[in-house]
DNA sequence: GCCGTTTTCGGCCCGACTGTTTTCAGTCG
């Protein structure tokens, strides 16, 4: 798909005319544009053939015309023009932070500056001093955002922010009375990374919530400590925001401290156009405030349907509110049961009766032991016999235990050439089998391709796991042309699964949403290694829910009775 | 550059904070 480079050459593109300060809306026309088309579960390629580019909002005649021309040149001949006008570095330059085009503009026109390290040697000399608008402050402020843009604060994934904010909203709820606490911002949205931490409190004696807030024994330093505002670093070199609203306006902080910025902005265009305005003191007519409690009340003066916040993407939920028609997203209580467990058996660290005991703990009907195929010895895969034994032992185990179903399961390799590490013969054994790659990943995408879709052709073969191979924080995607997948995958009934584990999230919210549209029947499995690691179904729920996916489009909603009709073997 | 039951031209989200200002520009979220 090209939709990801087309996006960033827009973005690109917007940079470069802020610094040529060009006229502010145009820019941000591209990068409205470079969003929306990131975003898209479509392949640009396609919308540009089937001649609906234009249907894309934020994508006018100007903008089709570019991506045209870059899907059949491969370039974009404006980009290539105003890109030779500036030099390369100071594009870098507007990235430190609290640096933006003007004071960029400024140096450079002034100094002669083209580089962060020019920049910092011409602070560090003191030649910044007498331009217009500089001081000391400014000064210190510059060398600081060169600080920080090397040590590059780095999102960390969400299965790693939330238990820490879980924990910081016990300690909190355990020290002292407040009235609600919730996270807000991409964590609330349950986006896949999140950069700082927020948490909004609503009711209470702000300066006292900050004092506990701060006194935490995680913090390692304290940013800043008001009367409505807290900001610490904990462990792990995390920011943690706490901010405290009076109850009035809980609902209109929470909208607008969960975003996304690209949802908020969209709402307030509608505020606007109906005489209204939004802010995060609540929404007025004129100097009145008509809502604020209630987030509710923030969308109904709108005329929209409560959004849910994994939802608030500007990816057109908007427009679905309006008309009513939001779907109603699955709920982590609608799961019943996971598809993707592994046991002692490979390389997990339970016996298989731990698992089962920690699944029914969590109230499911059924959970899949999977563990690795013989190939893959570095994971203590199975061999054939192995297989037998522990398909032997699941069966004994299923006459001892009550209110839970273990279901025989496999998470078998998908080799270098596309055969699978087990014969068919073991796979018809199997109440369940999940394929996978784990290895090859610098194949071309036509070879990649040719793999997966042999192993959802293998009429065995139940969910494919993770199916892009990606790895949140150190491994890019494999190539695979996912728009065959999953029509083949939609052809031949196998799943495709929505690995849970924290740093995979595989597929992600884009793509399992256009799976879902191509009539695809998604997974959900945690890929557990150990007990602890079943809660992360949390996490493949809120993937699932950010691709807008209901009860219906997940395999894993069903009860056992319908499950075992789903699946041939079993 | 995009967009339209307030417009095909004239609009285009809202507020806080900072540091430099003497009434505001720049940056951020």
């Amino acid at each position: 798909m090209k939709n990801k480079e087309i996006a960033e050459l827009f973005e690109r593109m917007a940079d470069i005319l802020q610094l040529k300060e060009e006229n502010a809306f145009k820019i941000n026309a591209y990068r409205k544009a470079s969003r929306i088309i990131r975003d898209l579960s479509q392949n640009i390629e396609q919308l540009s053939q089937a001649g609906t580019l234009r249907d894309i909002p934020g994508v006018g005649e100007g903008i089709a015309k570019k991506i045209r021309e870059y899907l059949e040149t491969g370039r974009i001949s404006k980009y290539e023009q105003i890109r030779q006008s500036l030099p390369e570095g100071l594009l870098e330059m507007m990235t430190i932070p609290g640096m933006g085009p003007k004071t960029v503009v400024l140096v450079h026109k002034a100094l002669g500056i083209s580089s962060v390290a020019q920049l910092e040697k011409g602070v560090k000399q003191g030649r910044l001093r007498d331009l217009p608008g500089m001081g000391p402050k400014k000064e210190e402020n510059i060398l600081r955002g060169i600080a920080l843009l090397r040590q590059s604060a780095k999102r960390i994934p969400l299965g790693v922010a939330i238990p820490i904010v879980d924990e910081i909203v016990e300690q909190i709820k355990g020290r002292i009375k407040v009235g609600t606490i919730l996270p807000a911002g991409s964590l609330r949205r349950m986006k896949e990374t999140i950069g700082d931490i927020d948490i909004l409190v609503a009711g209470g004696d702000g300066r006292r919530i900050i004092g506990v807030f701060t006194k935490m024994p995680q913090v390692q330093e304290i940013l800043a400590a008001g009367a409505t505002k807290g900001s610490v670093i904990v462990h792990g070199g995390i920011q943690v925001d706490l901010r405290v609203v009076p109850q009035a306006s809980h609902g209109a902080a929470l909208q607008y401290f969960t975003g996304s910025k690209a949802h908020n902005i969209h709402l307030r265009e509608i505020a606007k156009a109906k005489g209204m305005k939004i802010s995060e003191y609540g929404v007025f007519r004129g100097k009145r405030k008509i809502g604020g409690r209630k987030e509710e009340e923030i969308y109904a003066a709108l005329s929209l349907d409560w959004i849910p916040p994994e939802m608030r993407e500007d990816r057109g939920e908007i427009a679905l509110a309006a008309r009513g028609k939001l779907p109603r997203l699955v709920r982590e209580k609608e799961i019943r049961g996971d598809l993707h467990v592994h046991s002692n058996w490979s390389d997990g660290s339970d016996t298989i009766e731990q698992v089962a005991l920690a699944a029914r703990e969590r109230g499911y009907q059924y959970v899949a032991i999977c563990d690795h195929s013989q190939s893959l010895k570095f994971a203590g895969g199975l061999s054939e016999k192995r297989i037998l034994k522990q398909i032997e032992e699941i069966h004994q185990l299923n006459e001892k235990l009550s209110t839970i179903t273990l279901l025989a399961g496999t998470e078998v390799d998908i080799k270098i050439d596309g055969t699978l590490d087990f014969p068919d013969e073991i796979l018809e054994k199997l109440d369940v089998v999940v394929a996978a790659i784990h290895s090859g990943f610098k194949q071309p995408e036509e070879q990649i391709t040719r793999r997966l879709l042999s192993a959802l052709q293998n009429p065995h073969v139940d969910i494919l796991a993770h199916p892009t191979g990606r790895l949140i924080s150190s491994r890019p995607p494999y190539r695979v042309n996912l728009e065959k997948l999953f029509a083949k995958a939609a052809q031949t009934g196998t799943a495709l699964e929505i690995n849970a584990y924290y740093d995979r999230l595989d597929l992600n919210d884009i793509q399992c949403r256009r799976a879902a549209e191509m009539g695809v029947k998604l997974s959900i499995g945690t890929d557990a290694h150990h007990s602890d690691q079943l809660w992360m179904m949390r996490l493949g729920v809120a993937v699932a829910r950010r691709g807008w996916l209901e009860k219906g489009n997940l395999l894993n909603t069903l009860s056992l009775q319908k499950l075992r009709r789903y699946l041939p073997n079993s």
